[in-house]
DNA sequence: GCCAACGTTGGC
DNA sequence: GCCAACGTTGGC
């Protein structure tokens, strides 16, 4: 209804014991469903925001260290998530209906693997002040990053060259 | 393993 | 609709 993009970067949060950047790059075409996201806020980026496209920041977290591990893109529109209707699954939800899905999911390819961007180093930069990731008590799986952020990232990662 | 912070649930 | 209790997240 608007032409208004509130952005186009994103940081995706992902346990590299469940998927890491290498098992995203390993994957078929590097592109894995993003599956699981089971929080209203991150699914309504999914649903209302992301698009084809879109660069993200791929994210590892709950780890020995938790940082920016490599280079994504959305790869696709969203669809019904289907681990949410699987019982034997950790991210069954009961409560959603076939007929009325809850969660989504969509597609994500890795495009290519950076050195680990940690913490520290991120909290070093006052440029990257306002990263949603470094907020205190932000638990978000999905948070949009603003340009700026994005090219000092990649800056960082010295990978602004071949990436926009 | 700890614990602060947050989201969700459910009784009222 | 309030809010306490509970479960989860995630860095340390």
């Amino acid at each position: 209804m608007t032409t208004n993009r509130p952005a186009r970067h994103w940081l995706m949060k992902s346990e590299p014991d469940e998927c890491s950047i290498d098992d995203a790059l390993a994957a078929p075409g590097a592109t894995v469903p993003w599956t699981g996201v089971r929080n209203y806020q991150a699914r309504n980026f999914m649903r209302d925001a992301m698009q084809v496209g879109d660069g993200v920041l791929f994210y590892h977290s709950s780890c020995p260290e938790p940082g920016i591990a490599g280079i994504a893109r959305i790869a696709s529109g969203t669809r019904p998530d289907p681990t949410q209707f699987e019982a034997a699954s950790p991210y069954f939800d009961g409560a959603s209906k076939p007929e009325t899905p809850r969660w989504l999911l969509l597609d994500v390819q890795a495009l290519r693997k950076t050195r680990l961007l940690g913490l520290p180093e991120l909290r070093a930069n006052p440029e990257l002040a306002g990263l949603r990731i470094l907020q205190r008590g932000n638990r978000l799986s999905i948070t949009p990053v603003e340009p700026a952020e994005w090219a000092r990232i990649l800056n960082l990662l010295g990978a602004a060259g071949d990436l926009r």
